[in-house]
DNA sequence: GGTCTATATGTCGATACGCTAGGTATCGCT
DNA sequence: AGCGATACCTAGCGTATCGACATATAGACC
């Protein structure tokens, strides 16, 4: 129920952050903050749901990870796109916008 | 994990049988059939994904429900958009095309 | 030195949604 | 009599997201 805040990733998320990670090699608190600035603050990514994604992304071999120094001289673990996961970021952006045409089909229909 | 098929309704499947309700009042079997055909058979609405929703959007007050005969003369439950159902729904595809709109913000950043 | 905020990562439990797989019943066709 | 399409339903499973919590460090401010 969206009562108060009304973010909602549908799914979307896994398609999200590889395009992200896509941009170059990042760390997951860093990634938050990019979509969220590239959304215009309409995705706001919680720290519970943008870590589980993380392992999942690596565990299924999309994403590879790496402990490496910021800039400010803090550890953070780097996470960068495998093959395998541009193969599946493109083939996730096609499903995609298959969906929403097919959503955008639905809601222009007048009869 | 999209292996076979590839249909997945992620959290818009209330927006779209809502909207399908709203073109006029009509029963679940009936609904799902229309769905897939106005998305050209993107969406395929399993009867397991199909009637539990539809009990939710009424437990919910946006649908109402009522027995009736089908031009067949078979008896089916028909399923009209309430008020409440009318207001949801438009704040629904206003939500949903704020939704595509970051996405495709974040999908179209190339630098 | 002590405190606070921002950075940075993580886990846990609850909740909700869609899927698979079953079940019931009726109608029309062959 | 049998079959497919219509029409409704539930139970159990997997999984994704959220909210809350826990931990630790760097820098700023008093």
């Amino acid at each position: 129920m969206p009562e108060g805040k009304a973010e909602y990733l549908k799914g979307t998320l896994d398609l999200l952050i590889l395009k992200i990670v896509a941009l170059g090699p990042n760390h997951g608190y860093a990634i938050a903050q990019r979509l969220q600035q590239i959304s215009k603050d309409f995705f706001q990514v919680h720290q519970g749901s943008l870590y589980p994604a993380l392992h999942r992304l690596e565990d299924r071999g999309l994403l590879e990870a790496e402990w490496k120094d910021t800039e400010t001289g803090r550890d953070a673990k780097f996470y960068t796109l495998t093959r395998k996961g541009r193969k599946h970021l493109d083939a996730e952006v096609v499903n995609w916008e298959r969906l929403s045409e097919a959503v955008a089909l639905v809601l222009r229909t007048v009869e």
